[in-house]
DNA sequence: ATCGCCTCCTGCGCGC
DNA sequence: TGCGCGCAGGAGGCGA
């Protein structure tokens, strides 16, 4: 479901909630999460104060005093802040309840995501570890992606949705940035040049930077922890439009599966 | 090492 | 209405 703008509207949902407080009791509804929730993860958080919550890419991460919890939303994850009086529904795996008397409560029908405990610091876990830079820092430049490229026969979709080139870009927002770009998805990365690439950075960010302040896309059932649906789906200018025409020139929108992903594009304005 | 494909899982919408 | 099928916003892990 969520990718780095859904992940964004998250965070910042949440986190009024339950930064600083202290954790009150921890439950484990179902743990066959991605991998296993550790079973004895109460032991390491009872009575812990969250210190800090941040996003790394589609992980959030929060800091307490002896480690991190790492949370990852997976295709069907959310999080809301709920009065713990609330019983928990057929998808709700995982709660932390604070002395404040809210609830964060993790529901994913699908069980992709993860809650995963880390004692060692965070930047050195295997997840994060070999993340690429934020889309929206500026670290993530033209120059940096086109020397990541040289010599890579992975076709632009693919490789600007690879979370060790850069993290948060996953299917809808990589159709819209191509798009925005002008850049055919099926192309190889390796030969697009910095001038181009330096388009491409530029639709990243800017589709990004939009979808972050519509707060994210709501396709089927993503609501911000408040409930509010994102609004970014209005906005959509060729993920999901097969067959129908091009805002720009007309064409009928293409739908191809790049990597067992649906990719939408104009053969017309792509090129 | 790199790349492409498969997989984990449930729910939903569509066509018959 | 009911059923089966294909597809869904991620990404680790495997085999070639």
């Amino acid at each position: 479901m969520p990718e780095l703008p859904e992940v964004e509207t998250t965070l910042k949902g949440i986190s009024p909630y339950i930064d600083q407080q202290k954790i009150k009791n921890i439950n484990i509804y179902n743990p066959n999460m991605r991998w296993p929730v550790d079973p004895h993860l109460s032991n390491h958080l009872l009575n812990k104060s969250l210190l800090s919550i941040i996003r790394r890419g589609k992980y959030l991460i929060l800091t307490f005093d002896n480690g991190y919890l790492l949370l990852h939303l997976g295709m069907s994850g959310s999080l809301r802040v709920v009065d713990p009086s609330i019983s928990p529904e057929k998808h709700d795996h995982f709660e932390i309840i604070f002395n404040n008397n809210k609830a964060l409560r993790l529901r994913d029908p699908r069980r992709f995501g993860a809650v995963v405990w880390t004692e060692k610091p965070w930047q050195q876990h295997k997840l994060i570890k070999h993340l690429g830079p934020e889309p929206l820092s500026e670290e993530f430049t033209a120059a940096y992606l086109h020397k990541k490229s040289r010599k890579k026969t992975v076709c632009i979709k693919t490789f600007i949705m690879n979370s060790q080139v850069v993290v948060g870009v996953g299917n809808i927002y990589a159709s819209e940035s191509l798009y925005l770009a002008g850049i055919r998805p099926t192309i190889n990365a390796g030969r697009i040049s910095l001038k181009r690439y330096e388009s491409l950075v530029a639709a990243i960010k800017q589709v990004l930077a939009e979808a972050i302040k519509q707060g994210g896309t709501t396709l089927r059932d993503f609501s911000s922890p408040e409930g509010k649906p994102g609004y970014f789906a209005q906005k959509l200018q060729v993920y999901g439009r097969a067959g129908e025409a091009c805002y720009q020139c007309d064409n009928l929108i293409k739908q191809k599966t790049i990597a067992n992903r649906a990719t939408y594009y104009c053969t017309n304005c792509q090129h």
